[in-house]
DNA sequence: TTTAATTTTCAATAATTATTGAAAGTTTGA
DNA sequence: TCAAACTTTCAATAATTATTGAAAATTAAA
């Protein structure tokens, strides 16, 4: 395979796991292209090298510094801006699991809580309902919980984790 | 908060939480509804709780089925299909981890393993381009390892995980 | 069989979401 | 302070995705 060939491809599968992690499709293959780059890049490069229009990029650059994974870079003697992705790939899925969490799960597991506390009328409906969410809430606590902890602890949280699960 | 509102709350969180799990709002509602149901339910019932039409309820029901989380059950005597839910938690979890896995990471793990074993030409956009996604593959495979021995090892996995964690 | 009950399929349509592009806004060097 | 370089905003539009509903297919009781 080609550079070129293995380069879209990589952009262009980033691009549609986008939804893996919440992010549309634009916004993935943006952050896809940074991440590789050897160099950060400006808006009228990312612009042109996915085919996307000024707005797009301009919003979708936003989107990926308010997940904290995209950097604004300033080289000296340049005025506009470069954008570089945040390159070490545990910082990265530290950081989108954070956002997931804070962003998504948390929200869930509030609602989750608040409605699992509401007084049971007997009915069969209403008992199953809060055993239900119940399990629920809690499963879903637990595994935010987990996540946290496995993610944010060390630099490599696979290799560790791994190693004592396995003890 | 009154059961009718806790219920709708769930369901509409569930739907919009669909995302999460990369599916449709529909599918996640109809899966929210039978969750929570103490008996399984007809198409007809579904269609009636949640406002959609029959075919939409017949598509997403034989989504839900594929996904291994939802069941066709047959009342004797009665001519009509219901459907139910798997209701462990724990099991639920796991179903969606594996499909999950099956559907999305694994495809993304085998691109990974091909783009970034292409042979470099010494140019800096060319060998940045095979560190990173060498680095990106090694991390996504060896996180989908992690999650299926987390999740597929015991009944409870959050707390078995949480406790392997903490010594 | 036949037929009525039930489910599935899928083209048409509706709803949602993403993208454009140009005007408005901002920044910085002269 | 001005004006050119650059970025952001957002209404209009395009593209995508979900939903409907009725015809076709299937199932099972008589």
């Amino acid at each position: 395979m080609e550079f070129k060939e293995a380069k879209e491809k990589f952009i262009s599968t980033w691009g549609s796991l986008g939804t893996l992690w919440g992010i549309n499709k634009a916004m993935a293959q943006i952050h896809a292209l940074l991440f590789i780059a050897p160099e950060p890049l400006s808006m009228e490069e990312i612009m042109e090298e996915l085919g996307i229009s000024r707005g797009n990029a301009s919003m979708n650059l936003r989107g990926l510094i308010d997940w904290g994974i995209v950097y604004k870079v300033t080289k000296p003697g340049e005025r506009k801006e470069f954008f570089a992705s945040e390159k070490d790939v545990n910082e990265l899925a530290r950081q989108i699991a954070k956002e997931r969490s804070r962003r998504e799960i948390q929200p869930t597991i509030k609602v989750l809580k608040e409605i699992s506390s509401i007084e049971s009328n007997g009915s069969p409906a209403n008992e199953e309902f809060i055993k239900q969410t119940k399990a629920m809430h809690e499963l879903t606590d637990n595994a935010n919980a987990l996540l946290a902890r496995i993610v944010s602890t060390e630099q490599n949280w696979v290799t560790k984790t791994i190693i004592k699960l396995f003890k």
